[in-house]
DNA sequence: AATGAATGAGGTTTCATTCAT
DNA sequence: TATGAATGAAACCTCATTCAT
């Protein structure tokens, strides 16, 4: 497809992705967006009822993709505990393909209906966490902990995302961190077991 | 000192710090600002040249302070490896004390001169974990994994500032942490070695 | 007529009604109208010239009619006083056969070349009543007492035509109110005179 | 008070007074009023919330006083009938007084917060009327008789707002008026006591 | 030391209208 | 006939900043 084949909705939504990438969703701005776009503002309502709408068409469907494969990655684990490698592997080729509209729900929603997504999926995964925990540590676990180990695991995922890589170096670097974070978590086990 | 001795420019620093923590620099409204403050807007730009001079005001001190504890903890510990454990003790005794100039610094200065600080740092951190590497592991750095684990180790300080810990609660919560990253540390440094 | 054979033009004629009787002329949005017709805004620019000539597409004939209405009905009074009752019948019945588009010319028309209809048509009531006055009374009229008695008259009008009531009805009604400023149009050439 | 002296908030009130009675409400435009007043647009936000607060800033003193005025008209007439006369000629004084802000009000307030208020304004005289009728004719009333015959009083009272009457000419076509509306009062009531 | 007033630029959004197809 | 796209002006509103007093 050349250049001048990409109709304005595209340039927009290009454009729309560019600007809440470097300003998030609050301190982009809407002239500066359709500027970009070569349009001018009012062409945006067009295609698009508002600003939130256009962030939310950018983010829409790969959300929902993302929220089918938790759904079903979780399931799977839940039935055969040996799929999570497989299943984390999955979930970075899915993150690694949506870049963009990652970052966009994770970090720069703040002033959209997902600005509170990301809170609600580490406090998901801390209970995801909390309950594997209390079945092979068999003792009461320690929330603080819990989210500690959580954040810092996601952070992990950002930090993969927000690097330049290739998906296979991607998968690649998430294996190393999963053995990090694996040892870590024994670990903390052992020495919370001994403390006790 | 009794509640009315409080100065202006003092309230100006309390009811600024208030607003850039919950909207950040970039949205937080000096109009709002002044007259938490119980005064016009005039009067900030008495003593304050502008909304940045305001920000950097609130956390010119703690950053010179913490830039110079950061200094000396590094050379302690480039002298003798046993006090990283006492740096690393003292560095969160200062993180907690200034809490919320830690956050304002590390996630609410986009805008300001201060908004690529906490890449410089973990850079820095980068660098430092790199030569510790490379001095015990005697082999080549993955600069990736190195930057992904200060990444995630930064993100545990972050979960244990934002959460409403007292020191000592907080000081042991780092001593886990400590317990989890360096066993994944040592895990990867044995798999890496393995691979060879 | 079939539903299917109602034309483009007579959708948008029908939906730019509803919206006038809305909001108003000015207020009245082309994006509404022709959404609501089906059809793009485009559309409605090949029907009529702009915004206005809707409007007006809307209301002249009704206007055309009633202004031939208002002619014979004048002519007829001013040839056999006795044909006034039917004559503000056949007004009435008028009127309430048009109730939509008279409420358009009569109130929603600001912005329009219709906006100053009504004044017109009050002036020219207001001179039909002094003359009938001066004939009948034999005495200088008061023209703010006539301005007056017009502006009330036609109020009852408008508050008939806004009731949702049968034409029967509303006939009976206007009858009802004749009587009531006839009674008071006596009354106040019999003060007037006893003053004198 | 010279014309200098006039303060920008007053040029503001009264160039918005201006125009909301030019446009209504809706209508009205910002820019307008405060180039109208000299000033530029921001200026309006230093005095005033918004665009309504502006009108209601216009309007809230002589509604306030007009609803005490009304409050205890009625209450008059209720201890004694014969006040009846003294309390409409208190009211037109009034509504004189206030001229711009009435229609402001009564015509203009579409999209503010008293855009309701004629409506019941008209519902609150209706059922004192009603209460009225039954007490002296002994029937029941027509519900929609009343409204006609309330909607053309009150639209009596707006033609003298609307002239350009000194308070003492307004208080003698009131009264004029009174004369006309009380004799075709009575003669409805004999009509339909006659017609059962 | 602080107020009160005002600016001017920028924010998002809505609108009537145009025009190539 | 009618669409789909786009314009440009105007709408209300917020902002950091300035300045005379």
């Amino acid at each position: 497809m050349s250049e001048q084949d990409i109709s304005v909705k595209e340039k927009l939504l290009n454009s729309g992705k560019e600007e809440f990438l470097l300003h998030g969703f609050k301190n982009a701005s809407l002239r500066r967006i359709c500027s970009k776009a070569g349009v001018t503002t009012g062409a945006l309502y067009f295609f698009f009822n508002n600003k939130e709408d256009l962030f939310c068409s950018i983010v829409d469907k790969p959300l929902a993709l993302y929220r089918e494969l938790i759904q079903t990655s979780i399931q799977k684990e839940t039935d055969d505990l040996n799929t999570s490698v497989e299943n984390e592997e999955n979930i970075m080729r899915f993150l690694m393909t949506y870049r963009d509209e990652c970052i966009l729900i994770l970090e720069k929603s703040a002033g959209t209906k997902y600005e509170s997504f990301f809170t609600e999926y580490k406090a998901m995964l801390e209970k995801v966490n909390t309950d594997f925990f209390e079945r092979y540590a068999r003792r009461k676990t320690n929330p603080d902990l819990i989210k500690i180990i959580v954040g810092m695991r996601l952070q992990g995922y950002l930090e993969i995302i927000h690097g330049k890589y290739s998906i296979e170096e991607a998968i690649k670097l998430t294996k190393y961190m999963a053995c990090y974070a694996d040892a870590g978590f024994s670990e903390l086990i052992r020495k919370l077991n001994e403390g006790n």
